[in-house]
DNA sequence: ATTGACTGCGAATGATCGTTCGCATAAACG
DNA sequence: CGTTTATGCGAACGATCATTCGCAGTCAAT
């Protein structure tokens, strides 16, 4: 018969309730809950769909195979596979931007970047994130939609840290090697490298990367004195 | 309706030379370099494609297009797309992994390694290669014959790193914050965030990004003295 | 001059692509 | 209840994909 276990015939249409209704857990939910229920499997889907072959490597059969949904069934929900790339981009950034609002509780300037950035490592490296950010990266330098959800996402990120360094600055805490508009951006791509990387993936340890990039940060920092610098 | 139009007559034959020496410059050459010749002509055409879509997103027939010649000739040189995209890699990581050749004459260590670095940015600017690096970087990740491919080259380049740092170590010019095996794969990810990056696409002067790098690496390296950590 | 290997063309191939459409059912509303 | 709207299926569409093939011209060696 066919070739994909996930779709129905229409005689077995009398378990369709029962067989729809369990990924959405056997609970009632109104059309606007399931709807957004079924949005966020098939993008599921599809991000393990992207990390296994890319944007451009994965086909919509293969998403509707992984959701276990027919192409029609899931043209319902997006009407594109570039608007599937984009709701992707979309989550993983502000996923990812998340990581970063954690910086003002820390002790000192350096450990509240040191401690982003390992957030950041550790959280691509714990959910194999690692080609999705790749993917997004490398297509961000040549899709101008994609680049623009970037630039939106991740510049809500570059102001955070360009203000949290400014008012460190402004406090005399640090000294930088140069100006912040050019630190932040420079600070933000070697974490890009990092995670692309994962190099916990890799057998690197976490305490070698941590005494890494608290050596770097602090250079490029430069803290004003031991408080600034403390490392917990 | 076309039946003869591609068929090419005796008298029309006069053109055929022409028209298929003029891309080789109209100069007399053996087979195998006419060959040698035509297979670059097609390398260069597939990169140019490459930058532009990506790896995936780039078709045969556009790689013909941009070459100038028809699927059929082309096969004649590259058996599939597969060859051609794994030829890319090899070239590009070759072309990179000189660059790396010329740390010995730097007049320190931490030169050498920035020089390097610069080096490799520089390269990867000026070229327009910054999305062919990130495509090889995101293939890589799920690609086994092209990860392949990397692993083999840049472990050369590895290699010479952490050669190169090792003879500085056991000479006691550097004090690394941690080992070798774990320092130079963190410095090569750093340099290609960097390089994927292409900073100084984005309006970043280059001063500043030496200035950033030499900072970054002297907190890294430690050299022992002032000779080591020289500026030039 | 003849031969045989090499090179190149471009139409054609079967597969697969993203997407659409007609149809059927389920849920919501009267 | 009947009607409408939302949801889902899966065959089918035209386009495009990587690749093949028969043919013809060129080149090197005889």
């Amino acid at each position: 018969m066919f070739a994909f276990e996930g779709y129905m015939s229409m005689e077995e249409s009398f378990f369709f309730e029962a067989a729809q209704a369990e990924p959405l857990g056997g609970q009632a939910y109104s059309r606007a809950e399931r709807r957004d229920l079924q949005s966020q499997r098939i993008l599921e889907a599809a991000k393990t769909c992207f990390v296994r072959s890319g944007f451009q490597g994965t086909s919509m059969q293969q998403i509707c195979a992984e959701a276990a949904m027919s192409p029609g069934g899931l043209y319902r929900y997006f009407p594109s596979k570039e608007s599937l790339i984009e709701a992707i981009c979309e989550v993983n950034h502000r996923e990812d931007a998340e990581k970063f609002a954690a910086m003002e509780n820390s002790a000192s300037v350096v450990d509240g970047i040191v401690n982003c950035a390992l957030a950041h490592l550790r959280f691509t490296h714990e959910h194999g994130n690692a080609p999705i950010f790749a993917e997004i990266a490398t297509e961000s330098l040549r899709n101008d939609a994609i680049r623009a959800i970037g630039d939106r996402c991740m510049g809500e990120v570059h102001q955070q840290i360009r203000d949290y360094l400014g008012k460190a600055l402004d406090r005399g805490e640090i000294e930088p090697v140069v100006e912040l508009e050019v630190l932040v951006p420079m600070i933000l791509s070697m974490a890009q490298g990092l995670a692309i990387s994962d190099l916990m993936g890799q057998g690197v340890p976490y305490e070698s990367i941590e005494t890494m990039l608290r050596a770097a940060t602090s250079a490029m920092l430069r803290p004003v004195d031991a408080a600034a610098a403390s490392s917990d």
